[in-house]
DNA sequence: GATGTGTAGCTATTGGCC
DNA sequence: CGCCAATAGCTACACATC
């Protein structure tokens, strides 16, 4: 029984730990662009889970999968026209317009045709700031044991002393 | 050919612009026969020229070309002309400079004025577009320039005048694309400069520099960054690019700036830029940078070395760089074809470089992490010549002799290579123990020298609980070590006493005395009284301790040690006796650096032993309120640390530190922007005790999320990079944690909204504007983070149910009110489409925010934008209030009609008074928190009541109106908690009374 | 300024070629 | 065997539109 238990116990804590570091490595996986913060943050990232409905609209589209298909149809028909007559659009260089150049050498009158000027300098010279490398190992880690780490994700209120990793230099 | 001789001159003129007409026709179409059109149209010139239509011809010329000028960029029509011109010219210019060649003078020269003309005429003509109000038209005009700068020839003084001119006002142009072409252009202007000029760069350089650091459009820096000259100015600007904020540019630098260099790249760029280049291309966030740095060492780089591993080392000056360990990783990773070819005969050993015993260290650890374990047999001799040969460096570097012999380079490499040694060491097979014996004898020798340094010291310790038999062991080593060197230091000062007192004696003929005073000073240390004093005047007072330096070096020794050991406290009397004979002593000292490390070995042993922990956590939380900023640092982090470790059972209970002090401390830390590093271990540690849900009070972590949004802090790019990556973790990775921001993100935004007003009226220029993010940005920050789609381990229907966003938005239509611009709202009601709602959460909440939604809808004075978007998601709430309603419906019909009746008495008196009434956090006092596992203690129901905007004053932190500032931290919070315990508060002065003496407290 | 579409600049694979 | 084009597919960025 006791080994029967203890081993239980031990698979369990290995559950744990793997369900730990699972959960650690997505939060690193899905937040490594995100390091910028502040404005830098996209949309793109961490995906909207699209499993199911995203959004109230949704309930439309499944109820009218007719008009879905028909539109397709009249959306490629349509890409497809527009495109070619972008391609297709020749010049007749034998035509002689007169006017042609005074339009396209028009003076430029008021409509600005320059970079405001505050968007011709930058402090940052686009640079990137330094990176702290933030991640859910930095965090666990210890401030001033920084070879012990503790659970976040399992455990809650902790929080045995786990997991010694000896770290090489 | 189309056209003949005639007589007519309108013919000849017709028939010449025909020609080209129809060469364009045709070449407008396909890229293939563009040879041939362009030979066609030099046939067309020259016969136009032969019968003096030359005027005629160029006249058409630009006529045609004209035509293309409105073709926007990527038109293939457009880029086939400007192909088909640009060809023309160049091949008429070949033509000149072979005829030049042929030595046809006479020719030649008519043919250039010809050309010359041609030129002349047609770059005047296609510059009248230049400032074009087509954007379109001024995109080709400069596309045309630069395709056909390489073969403009010699362009009369003012035309070249005007060109430059013209180029230089487009370098700002509004559009990315026309300032990409003007790079282009420019660049040919600075080729004659490859021989530098000190003091003189040319213009278009010195644009080309401004561009390449200050352009908005990635993509006009990357041209100028491939464009620019490479030289000793030029250089620094181009490597810089590495940290461009665009992916692309990043990557370019290692795939073409750094290739194309080649061996320059070795000899003009120093080894610091070098190396942190290979720092920032092996770090980058982007996978594709950091493959193109790697593909860059381990196969340019180490091709153009000729595989020469030391030599590579050199160049990143291996004793300096930080990261040489990655690069070596990465080398050995990528090319595992050099690993057989890496050998290290056993001479080797004993002539050790920085570069060698370096290579040696990242190879052996490379060997380990792959078992590559004949390949180490190979290399490696057995431990116990590994500890003959660490021997040998550390004699070399510490004997008697070395102070004279060595100079401090000579020191700092061995140190170096010594450290290496022991790396390798540390990974060592002692199985074998005569080798552990020998290693264990040098390590032991060399943690007892004084001058180690503490990075020797760092990882001589961990070689030695390597070799230690178990942790006991290793402790007693480690405390033996250090009591020694303590000893060493008292006998020592008493030796030199002793011969200086001799001295005197033996003038004075007693020799008794000698042993007298000798008696007296050991007893005096030992019982801790001082001698009489008439003793002082005639000796030297005896030494009770060990001085300063040697306390420092012991005290370094031991956190070492205790950084390495997780036994427990009582299991261990030494580290007991060391904390009263080292430790203790050393936090109530005088000097800072003692103190500091006093503090920190402290904190390390509270980490071994609750009880230590809970009693000194007032030691702590007063070094953090009245400490300098560095003993600040370590107390915080002890604490941090030690709350870590044991939750809260170290605080809240007799005799202990009450936990609302320590809050207290935090909000000051936190708040304290001259200690920018402190606020970043605040924000850091309060995340992770709130991820592990140590702290979960309200407060204290909306003060956390306004010091992210905070424009004081703007600056502080460690605290918005921690903040940014705690955050999130911290929402989605529980319902409660997102409950929790959801709860204070509405009075969040109010107070940032505020904020932000008066910012805009403040008249502080564009800096303090840009500082802060806009409204609408946080709101969408606060929605996204908020978002239940967003955590873990949900299943689709719990994410549809939770209504964390729908509670948010019923806070937010409250502040919305009390937001004053109108523009601010607007701001925010763009957004609120943004939220995600579902028939599934509870009908009730659904069905009060379509009331205050209509309400605002009908009372407040919109604009359209606002009311659309108002319009627009009230839409689509009220057809999911519907199928809200069709589920609660069946739902009743299954349980009890009780719900029922309600529901239908709310859909039929809709929006009366009485039923407004009806409290929305009566419900949620219900739901809230009842299924929270009572991990929120605070009811969501108290709190939201006591954030309503009437409450404010009451007991808000930030109850001066102005979020975020100074002060505002309650006191009479800590008063309050002060009276009603008995636990131990900290009596927080006010700034002027800091002083050091408040520190100096008994334990 | 939110949105969707288009594009540059890659990577990876394939198949033909010397 | 390595080299090259051609091809498809990907993502972050740029552009266009309302």
């Amino acid at each position: 029984e006791n080994i029967e238990t203890s081993n239980t116990n031990e698979n369990a804590g290995r559950m744990e730990n793997l369900f730990e570091i699972d959960l650690m490595s997505y939060f690193d996986e899905s937040l490594k662009r995100n390091w910028r913060g502040r404005e830098h943050w996209k949309v793109r990232n961490l995906k909207r889970s699209n499993l199911f409905g995203s959004g109230p609209n949704e309930t439309n589209k499944l109820n009218n999968p007719q008009n879905e298909s028909n539109d397709d149809n009249e959306k490629s028909k349509n890409e497809t026209a527009a495109k070619k007559k972008k391609k297709q659009t020749e010049i007749d260089f034998f035509a002689i317009d007169d006017h042609l150049e005074e339009t396209i050498f028009a003076p430029k009158k008021r409509a600005n045709i320059d970079l405001p000027l505050k968007a011709r300098t930058d402090d940052s010279h686009h640079l990137l700031p330094p990176d702290y490398q933030f991640s859910t190992k930095k965090i666990t880690r210890l401030f001033i044991k920084p070879t012990q780490s503790m659970n976040l994700f399992t455990s809650r209120r902790n929080l045995e002393p786990v997991r010694m990793q000896n770290e090489k230099v | 050919m189309v056209f003949q001789d005639s007589n007519a001159d309108e013919d000849v003129n017709t028939r010449i612009f025909h020609s080209i007409a129809d060469v364009f026709q045709k070449a407008q179409v396909t890229y293939a026969g563009h040879r041939k059109h362009v030979a066609v149209l030099k046939k067309i010139q020259e016969k136009a020229v032969s019968q003096g239509y030359e005027a005629a011809f160029n006249y058409w010329f630009n006529a045609v070309v004209s035509k293309v000028l409105p073709l926007r960029k990527n038109e293939v029509i457009g880029d086939r002309i400007v192909k088909l011109v640009a060809a023309f010219i160049a091949s008429r210019e070949r033509d000149l400079n072979r005829d030049e060649a042929d030595m046809k003078q006479e020719e030649t020269s008519e043919a250039e004025d010809v050309f010359m003309r041609f030129m002349d005429q047609f770059i005047r003509h296609i510059l009248r577009g230049i400032e074009s109000k087509d954007k379109n038209v001024r995109y080709r005009v400069v596309h045309f320039l630069a395709m056909i700068m390489d073969n403009i020839g010699e362009l009369d003084e003012s035309l070249y005048n005007t060109l430059v001119w013209s180029l230089k006002k487009r370098i700002y142009d509004k559009e990315a694309n026309v300032r990409m072409q003007v790079v282009f252009c420019l660049t040919k202007f600075q080729d004659d400069e490859t021989i530098e000029d000190d003091n003189n760069t040319k213009d278009a350089t010195k644009m080309l520099i401004s561009l390449v650091q200050n352009d908005p459009s990635a993509e006009v820096r990357r041209a100028a960054m491939l464009n620019l000259v490479v030289n000793s100015k030029t250089l620094s600007f181009i490597l810089e690019r590495a940290r461009d904020t665009n992916q692309v540019n990043r990557r370019l630098v290692y795939t073409r700036v750094l290739k194309s260099l080649g061996k320059q790249c070795f000899d003009h760029v120093n080894s610091e830029i070098i190396d942190q280049l290979v720092k920032w291309g092996l770090e980058d966030r982007e996978p594709l940078v950091r493959t193109a740095c790697s593909k860059l060492i381990s196969h340019d780089w180490l091709n153009l070395l000729g595989g020469d591993l030391i030599g590579f080392l050199e160049k990143l000056n291996v004793t300096e760089s930080q990261v040489s360990v990655e690069a070596m990783e990465c080398l050995f990773n990528t090319r595992s074809d050099i690993i057989p070819k890496v050998t290290f005969p056993q001479e080797i050993w004993l002539e050790l470089t920085v570069e060698i015993s370096f290579l040696s260290r990242c190879f052996y650890h490379h060997c380990v992490q792959n078992q590559l374990n004949e390949i180490i047999e190979k290399n490696f001799p057995e431990a116990s010549k590994w500890a003959n040969y660490l021997n040998h460096y550390i004699k070399q570097r510490f004997s008697n002799e070395a102070n004279e012999v060595l100079s401090d380079a000579d020191k700092y490499n061995l140190d170096f290579i010594i450290k290496q040694l022991l790396v390798i060491g540390n990974d060592y097979d002692f199985s074998d123990e005569i080798g552990r014996r020998a290693m264990l004898n040098v390590v032991r020798n060399m943690l007892g020298i004084f001058e180690l340094s503490e990075s020797l010291v760092d990882i001589g310790l961990q070689v030695l609980k390597s070799l230690s038999i178990n942790e006991k062991d290793f402790v007693t080593m480690a405390i033996e070590i250090i009591n020694d060197i303590r000893d060493d230091d008292i006998e020592r000062q008493e030796q030199e006493e002793a011969i200086l007192r001799k001295d005197r004696i033996d003038s004075d003929d007693d020799n008794d005395d000698d042993i007298e005073s000798f008696r007296r000073a050991v007893e005096s240390r030992v019982s801790g009284k001082s001698p009489p004093e008439g003793d002082i005047l005639k000796n030297l007072p005896p030494p009770k301790e060990a001085g300063a330096e040697t306390i420092v070096v012991c005290l370094t020794r031991s956190s070492h040690m205790l950084k390495l050991i997780k036994m427990p406290l009582e299991q261990n009397i030494l580290i007991t006796s060391l904390i009263d004979t080292l430790i203790t002593p050393a936090v109530r000292n005088n000097d800072s650096k003692i103190r500091e490390l006093g503090v920190n070995n402290l904190g390390l042993c509270c980490l071994l032993d609750l009880h230590l922990a809970t009693e000194n956590m007032y030691i702590f939380g007063m070094c953090v309120s009245k400490g300098n900023s560095a003993l600040k640092q370590i107390a915080l982090k002890v604490i941090i640390d030690i709350f870590s470790l044991y939750g809260l059972e170290v605080v809240n209970g007799e005799g202990k530190v009450d936990s609302i002090s320590l809050h207290k401390i935090f909000y000051k830390v936190l708040k304290n922007y001259d200690s920018p590093e402190c606020q970043v271990v605040a924000a850091e540690g309060l995340c992770k005790l709130f991820l592990a849900d140590v702290f979960t009070d309200d407060d204290l972590f909306e003060t956390l999320v306004l010091s992210y949004f905070s424009p004081v802090n703007s600056s502080n790019e460690a605290l918005i990079q921690s903040f940014a990556f705690c955050i999130p973790v911290y929402c989605f990775s529980h319902v409660n944690h997102q409950k929790r921001l959801a709860r204070i993100a509405a009075d969040v935004l109010l107070r940032l909204c505020m904020l932000w007003e008066d910012l805009q009226v403040s008249d502080d220029s564009e800096k303090d504007h840009n500082a802060m993010l806009k409204p609408n940005i946080i709101l969408q920050q606060l929605i996204r983070w908020i978002d239940p789609r967003n955590l873990i381990n949900q299943k689709e229907d719990e994410i549809a149910k939770n209504s964390v966003q729908l509670d948010f938005l019923l806070d937010f239509v409250q502040i919305l009110p009390r937001i004053d611009k109108k523009e601010t709202r607007k701001l925010l009601l763009t957004n609120i489409n943004t939220v995600f709602i579902t028939a599934e959460q509870e009908y009730h909440k659904l069905k009060k925010l379509t009331e205050y939604i209509e309400d605002l809808i009908e009372s407040e004075t919109l604009d359209t934008v606002s009311r659309n978007a108002l319009q627009k998601f009230n839409e689509n709430l009220i057809k999911i209030l519907d199928a809200a309603y069709e589920k609660e419906l069946h739902r009743g019909e299954n349980e009890s009609t009780a719900h029922e009746d309600r529901f239908y008495q709310l859909l039929e008196a809709p929006g009366t008074d009485s039923d407004r009434s009806v409290s929305i956090s009566e419900e949620n006092a219900a739901n809230g928190s009842g299924k929270t596992n009572g991990e929120d203690q605070v009811p969501y129901d108290s709190t939201k009541k006591r954030r309503r905007p009437e409450n404010d004053g009451e007991s808000t932190f930030f109850n001066d109106g102005i979020p975020y500032t100074k002060e505002s931290v309650d006191v009479n919070m800590i008063a309050k908690s002060n009276n009603e315990s008995k636990n131990v508060g900290f009596a927080l002065p006010e700034a002027d009374e800091q002083s050091d003496d408040a520190m100096s407290i008994d334990i």
